[in-house]
DNA sequence: CCACGACTACTCATATTTGAGCAGTCGTGT
DNA sequence: ACACGACTGCTCAAATATGAGTAGTCGTGG
């Protein structure tokens, strides 16, 4: 429902300021930012010149450092912190769980080789498995300013990634019944 | 990455031969669909006009029954195999955590009154432990045909709340040191 | 010196999603 | 009879996302 990319703007400008748009790319990066956004430049200045043209946010002025490309430095408006703080809530409400692609993939799979698939999910139980342990890094070696929030959205990803690898463990454990079933549905 | 209408649009075609738009959206609402897809109208015929033109199915012929509305049955084709099976390997392959808006909204709620906060939390844990309540019953009064793959999505959708109740757990606790963190930027 | 990869900022065409809406049908109650 | 809400199928404009590309700068190794 809620458009993050709006909302990354709006709340991005309003805590740190004034910003261009490579700025808040980059912020968002360095904030372990893959967790909680994925803007990638059409989407973000896209969302930069719809906002401006509500006037929720509004362009201060156009800086060129040396000979680089020139940018244009926005500014959150009181409209901008209005809707900032209603989308905030929006998102606050919406508990959910957002819909994941593996799941159907699994439900399409039936005439795959168990095989097959078994390799894939060994592959994604060693990905989780690496991500967990960067996440478990976070928790210990604290940022530089890292604040309460950033610990719960670490913490966040990593429980998540916990019940994914705790769930992965389970398919691989009934993959072999999920062959057999297939295997009724072709010979009644 | 890969697009999820898609991957159902044939997936689902492939599986169960022949069928027109609202059929397809019917399927998927009846088969506990929330947990993986989330098909409205606009994209859904979208999708088909699109793999249409791409040649991956095929309009087979359009019908009327009664008065209602016509209708135009797609069926995949060869094309279209081939692509699923593709986008079901990519799917497959990725593995990550996509980005909750709640992360972006807590990492942006420094100077939200920790009451309010707390409101909004105590309503997700209700809706969320609701959810799980509605997948436990999935698990245990099974569907008249349902399939190993279908219990391992409804399995991972009740572990994935359940995390998500457990990091909530962790968020209420930790309230406090929260809106202290933002005190200590506002009085340096 | 120069090629090369990485960075800086942003643009643009195309793909995709959203959300409302349309025009009719059906069943149920009153 | 008839109002009402729900269903049937699908369309459409507007919002948003994707992914490649542009044009130049900078640092580094050979």
């Amino acid at each position: 429902m809620v458009n993050p990319t709006r909302l990354f703007v709006l709340g991005a400008l309003a805590k740190r300021g004034p910003m261009y748009g490579h700025q808040l790319r980059r912020g968002a990066r360095l904030d372990r930012a893959e967790l909680w956004s994925d803007v990638r430049p059409g989407s973000l200045y896209g969302a930069l010149h719809r906002l401006a043209a509500e006037g929720l946010i509004e362009a201060l002025r156009t800086e060129q450092d040396g000979r680089l490309p020139a940018r244009t430095v926005y500014a959150i408006t009181g409209e901008g912190r209005r809707e900032l703080k209603a989308l905030r809530a929006e998102a606050l409400q919406e508990a959910g769980l957002r819909p994941d692609p593996v799941d159907l993939a699994l439900a399409m799979s039936g005439d795959l080789d168990e095989g097959i698939l078994r390799g894939y999910l060994d592959d994604r139980v060693r990905l989780l498995t690496a991500q967990a342990a960067r996440f478990a890094r976070h928790r210990d070696r604290a940022w530089p300013d890292q604040t309460v929030a950033d610990d719960l959205v670490a913490e966040h990803a990593r429980l998540r990634i916990e019940a994914e690898l705790a769930w992965h463990q389970l398919v691989l454990d009934r993959l072999g019944k999920l062959a057999d079933d297939s295997e009724d549905r072709t010979r009644p």
